[in-house]
DNA sequence: AGATCAATTTTGACGTTGTCAAGATGTGGG
DNA sequence: CCCACATCTTGACAACGTCAAAATTGATCT
């Protein structure tokens, strides 16, 4: 069902050019990994993928086609963290816990993927794949936390607690960078991101058992 | 000569017109709110306040320093939010689930502000400034904590729950636009900003007092 | 008062960007 | 072989950020 196409057609060379839609994804990722969302276009995008300035237009539309293509692809793989992170940890906690280092780790090795794919006004977000892929990521975490209220506590609100690790996580990786600043101006040693993943999944299971 | 002319004002609103910064600020304000942060442009804010697109320049040399502005404007009124949120509250715990909801009101009233703020690349991540007003906003936080500390838990580990705080409010702010999508694609009815701190605040405060 | 001077604001220019229309080029089917 | 179509390029346009050089203003001094 995963439509992860991975362009592994060994075709070398340019015909007219094989898969320049996946070239130009990964293009995109690797220019908004080196000047960040704000110096990213269209064209440093085709520029860098050998291609004319109109390449991208033609594939996605426009800038924002291009942005929603590589968020989708985030999501796909944080989806597939997620479920890789937590497979074979039965003990429910203990994935919640994996899942959550799971998060870290994708936002980690693709922080690209993560700042688009949260970055509401520069993705069309009505998109239904875009969102159909974010969801399927949510429900990974979901399964998790149901887990959780069956084994021991019916009366926890799966929903709400879900949505709290979520938010969690997500504000973790946004404001990473402030709390570096924060601890920096006060001469401690700055915390990693998977430190505060620990210490926050922690906290919040802590209240999970009564 | 000067194609302006609309002036015709016999306010006296004038060429050298007092406080430009200021007005400036507040167009840029504007113009986030109503087009995004994407639409944003300096000539845009120009136009808006009426004045000549190299104006904003002069005042905050470029877009950074203009976004900086609106960012550190943002985080002063955060903080006075949450100081009066909290006024008045003794017990700490009530103190911290009004200052959660100090949060989101300040998220609601002044949203562009809140776009700003948390958009690190777009904004000059190194000035003092916005660290100093940034770090102020935050330890209203890390004071209540504190308080729950002194009177319910010594053991309580204060920086890690204020960040927790903090990066769950942050990611709510971030995630709801999500949250409503999601309820409604399932029929739901949409959970408020409100009612979501209400819930997630009384989940991280049921893990503090053991 | 009139002249001077620094702070402010405008004007004009340059290179870059996103997007569109029209043209070119290659691919595959009849 | 040739045609139709998908793909890509070229060229154009308006808008943008930023800089340097003017122009304008308000204040200060004599």
């Amino acid at each position: 069902m995963v439509t992860r196409s991975t362009a592994s057609n060994s075709t070398a060379v340019a015909y007219h050019h094989g898969d320049l839609p996946n070239v130009l994804r990964a293009s995109a990722v690797e220019v908004v990994l080196r000047k960040g969302l704000n110096g990213f276009s269209l064209r440093e995008v085709a520029r860098r993928a050998g291609v004319s300035h109109a390449a991208p237009g033609y594939h996605f539309g426009d800038v924002r086609g291009l942005l929603t293509a590589v968020a989708i692809e985030g999501f796909n793989t944080l989806h597939d963290e997620l479920v890789a992170s937590g497979n074979g940890i039965d003990e429910p906690i203990e994935r919640l816990k994996a899942i959550g280092r799971g998060y870290v780790r994708m936002a980690m090795e693709h922080p690209a993927h993560c700042v688009v794919m949260f970055r509401d006004d520069a993705l069309s977000a009505d998109d239904p794949v875009l969102a159909k892929a974010g969801l399927a990521a949510y429900t990974v975490l979901e399964a998790t936390v149901t887990a959780i209220a069956d084994r021991y506590n019916d009366s926890l609100p799966v929903q709400d607690v879900a949505r709290l690790c979520w938010s969690t996580m997500q504000g973790l990786v946004v404001l990473q960078s402030k709390f570096v600043s924060l601890d920096s101006t006060f001469d401690r040693i700055p915390r990693s991101l998977n430190e505060h993943v620990d210490r926050f999944t922690d906290l919040i299971v802590r209240g999970l058992l009564q």
